[in-house]
RNA sequence: GGCCCGUUCGUCUAGGGGCUAGGACGUCACCCUCUCACGGUGAAAACAGGGGUUCAAUUCCCCUACGGGCUACCA
């Protein structure tokens, strides 16, 4: 490579919420132009007008950006959040270049690399249709390949409804050298004569992104497998115009626990849906680029620079990747319980009772449940019990395996008075009060488990809970206090 | 159907002609322990199959099988 700028692009259609895979390719080109000091580019790729979604521009940008995924050109979202572009090489929105890519077309059509087409959508089905039952290869026949120049013009001038399609080769190969794959052969006689302008005068994919991959000075290309077949005709393009090819790398696609392309179907495929249930965009970051990607080593946490510095082509693997959620989630809880407290509290808090008016309180709730979270939401199932009026202890076990009621009575009893008895700076410590109370059940003579268990059982009212420590820190004395004359008003019942 | 790509533990992967094939997630066991979680220790778990090449193949080549992508006036 010589040694002129990196600069890559991320080039989705707004066709609706930006798919998981598309992260990845975004991700990859971000990181690949970081850690050459380049560019990195949004392009939104808008030519087919019927798929069009409104707001999916700005839903695309928003998405990219909360991930750390901002484009340094082209499009991107202004402090408003208002769609604007930026950069040298615009537009950056397909649908207001259609000029510039009628003149390649006309281009191309003068230099005998392309031509127009008058065939109607329904000659064409008819024509695949007979294929189909004659169990031949579909494909356009080139009916209009060699129409007389002449003919050309005056349908034309009639106003004659037709499209351009690409005069490619009909004997030969084109090999495609491509970072991941290597060499890659294709026959030309397979590949069909692509449409490259439509008839409502809008490019098609083909043209588009060539003609603008080449404009804006792209220099690699980094996309999904899925477009490997049909960089032949990519190829073409840019040699017809002479132009000096873009390093190509395809992508191996993220898959479903079957195998099969990630789909909605099988789980949730929208970057946003992850992040609107918590998933912190560098557990999402660390997940993405290990999916397919690996820097080698034994490592599996990577901050978003240390990934851009560490980035390169060559180690993309080239078998398709299944999504696998249960080490997004250990990530997503590692990063939780790496955050600083401020930030960990303001991401919980949200999903703590509004009606709860001590804070302290409900921060002390968050802090004790932190390592047990996967998502931020999970917390209000956990805390339940802290926040209800009355507990429910039919249903527990308040004495300790076949210990007696009476005995679990004396033990409330007492913790009673030692709760009572915390001074101020103890009443908060979980360490403090767990040595106090161990300290004070050996000089009863007691047990741990027939003490703490029944404890235990009163401040929470479950079989599964934090140690009473930690209850009795996170309530405060008057809370606790309460909690447990709840569990003997039950018992004396 | 045709063309193209791929295949190391269940999953993400490291490795690469000679290794006890390494790590992580998940699973299981044990330890810690009043329960749960955390943490610690350990275990089970893979080179798709068949041919070559080679003193030696999981690694290189070929074939088969299986999986996937593409086969639009969608991207």
């Amino acid at each position: 490579m010589s040694d002129k700028r990196v600069r890559t692009r991320f080039a989705p259609s707004p066709t609706g919420f930006l798919h998981i895979g598309g992260v990845r390719t975004a991700l990859y080109a971000q990181l690949l132009a970081k850690k050459h000091g380049g560019i990195f580019l949004l392009r939104v790729e808008d030519t087919d007008q019927a798929r069009m979604v409104p707001g999916a521009v700005e839903n695309l940008c928003r998405t990219l950006q909360q991930l750390n995924i901002t484009p340094d050109e082209g499009v991107w979202l202004d402090e408003n959040g208002a769609v604007t572009e930026r950069g040298e090489h615009g537009p950056y929105t397909q649908s207001k270049r259609q000029a510039i890519h009628q003149k390649y077309a006309q281009e191309l059509v003068a230099m005998d690399k392309a031509y127009p087409c008058f065939c109607t959508a329904e000659r064409l089905e008819e024509l695949r249709q007979t294929q189909e039952i004659t169990k031949r290869p579909t494909g356009y026949d080139g009916h209009c390949r060699n129409l007389d120049k002449q003919e050309v013009q005056n349908r034309i001038a009639n106003g004659e409804k037709h499209v351009i399609r690409l005069k490619l080769p009909k004997e030969g190969s084109v090999t495609i050298n491509d970072v991941i794959r290597g060499d890659v052969i294709f026959d030309w006689k397979l590949i069909d004569d692509q449409v490259i302008i439509k008839s409502d005068g809008m490019a098609t994919y083909h043209l588009a992104s060539m003609a603008d991959d080449h404009d804006m000075a792209i220099t690699h290309v980094i996309r999904g497998e899925e477009w490997l077949s049909s960089a032949p005709k990519h190829v073409f393009i840019y040699e017809a115009f002479g132009w000096e090819l873009p390093v190509f790398a395809h992508l191996p696609l993220i898959l479903n626990q079957d195998k099969s392309k990630l789909s909605k179907r099988q789980g949730d495929v929208a970057a946003e849906d992850y992040l609107q249930k918590g998933y912190l965009p560098p557990a999402l970051i660390n997940f993405l680029a290990l999916l397919g990607w690996n820097p080698s080593g034994e490592r599996e946490i990577y901050s978003h620079d240390e990934l851009a510095e560490l980035f390169n082509l060559e180690k993309i693997n080239k078998a398709g990747a299944v999504f696998n959620l249960e080490k997004l989630n250990w990530l997503n809880n590692h990063y939780l319980r790496l955050l600083p407290d401020e930030e960990y509290l303001a991401l919980i808090n949200p999903h703590l009772p509004a009606a709860e008016q001590d804070l302290e309180f409900k921060n002390r709730i968050a802090l004790l449940f932190r390592e047990r979270l996967i998502l931020p939401s999970e917390i209000s199932v956990w805390s339940e019990f802290f926040f209800a009026d009355k507990l429910d202890y039919s249903a527990v076990k308040l004495n300790w395996k076949d210990h007696s009621t009476n005995e679990a009575i004396e033990r409330l009893k007492a913790a009673k008075t030692w709760i009572a008895e915390l001074t101020e700076e103890q009443e908060h410590d979980a360490g403090a009060i767990e040595t106090i109370i161990k300290d004070k059940i050996q000089t009863q003579g007691w047990g741990n488990g027939d003490t703490l268990w029944p404890l235990r059982v009163a401040l929470s009212g479950a079989e599964k809970s934090p140690s009473p420590f930690e209850l009795i820190a996170t309530y405060g004395p008057k809370r606790s206090l309460a909690r447990i004359d709840e569990a003997l008003a039950f018992l004396l019942k």
